[in-house]
DNA sequence: CTTGGAATGTCAACAAAGCTGACGTATTGT
DNA sequence: ACAATACGTCAGCTTTGTTGACATTCCAAG
């Protein structure tokens, strides 16, 4: 139906018909359920959730962050965070430690729980998409990567690119 | 750091690093916020929710679609999708009319005012997509299909195939 | 120095949307 | 006749988001 119908346009440009940009949208819906399937039933296991994980997760990679960071990474409310890192540091995954330059904060750490957790998640959550870029090849990884950064908020790519350049 | 640490493995292997797919988990989560953000503020003001985007997009897509069907490409109890299904179609968003072969199933579709805010919704989403594809490229574009396509669980692919014939 | 406002984090209560389990009804097919 | 299927619904629970109120701490203006 799409072919034909827009004679004017090259053929470099039939990538952006509305049915390809709706395989698009289909395939991210698809696919980020894959993405988190994974975590998703080892933390049912051991009562927790997606947002127990995401928090385990930027907590692993920012040692030491504040809640108030943490926070502005999430996009979630700081009463939705507390709730999660309340029972992560009731349960000794997490470390809460008063600031030394700034009272008010509070720096966030993985005890050695915590990280096994984070290992086993990440472990479970990189193995399928290791899966996935070894099916599909690197040039395949380095276009993917490419939308996926297209397609974020500014918001998020900042925070996107401030922690790709910490190991960089 | 991962620089040195595995000399044996060659050059076209180094996007498989720990790294490389941590950097991909991330731009996934980032990526997927970027992608919901337009058609949520949308939602949002209409008193829906992304539960109520996902049964007008597939309703929309196949339309006759029956409940059962729906559930399985959604993955979620008939419960759940029952409470939406119910406030869009008190609404009048969506009309329920008893199956002709068989009279227990529900033939769903989209009221003219449901395709309009299926319209509203998928433009919004659309304009962010075509965005991203049009700043990254056809090559990118189609790397990008590549890896969601590996990264789905075997029923979701099976899904996502079948509503790919539909208009190929 | 004090005091008032801004920033950080915590507690309480509520809403959306997922879940399980049980049950009723209509319809189909054996 | 009867078991299985498709759908709808009630009740109740969980996760995770929200807003509002409040305590603590810091800083800067008076």
């Amino acid at each position: 139906m799409a072919e034909g119908l827009q004679p004017q346009m090259g053929q470099s440009l039939l990538f952006l018909t509305d049915e390809q940009l709706r395989k698009g949208i289909e395939a991210m819906f698809f696919a980020y359920r894959g993405f988190t399937a994974d975590p998703d039933r080892i933390l049912a296991q051991k009562g927790y959730g997606r947002a127990h994980h995401r928090a385990i997760h930027f907590i692993h990679r920012s040692p030491g962050t504040t809640v108030n960071n943490l926070l502005s990474i999430l996009g979630v409310t700081k009463q939705s965070l507390n709730r999660v890192l309340r029972t992560l540091i009731e349960d000794g995954l997490v470390a809460s430690t008063v600031g030394t330059r700034d009272k008010r904060e509070r720096h966030l750490h993985l005890t050695a729980a915590g990280a096994a957790l984070e290992r086993e998640l990440s472990d479970a959550q990189r193995d399928r998409m290791r899966a996935a870029y070894r099916a599909a090849g690197p040039a395949a990884v380095a276009g993917f990567r490419q939308v996926l950064e297209a397609m974020m908020d500014e918001e998020s790519r900042h925070h996107y690119e401030a922690m790709k350049d910490k190991t960089e």
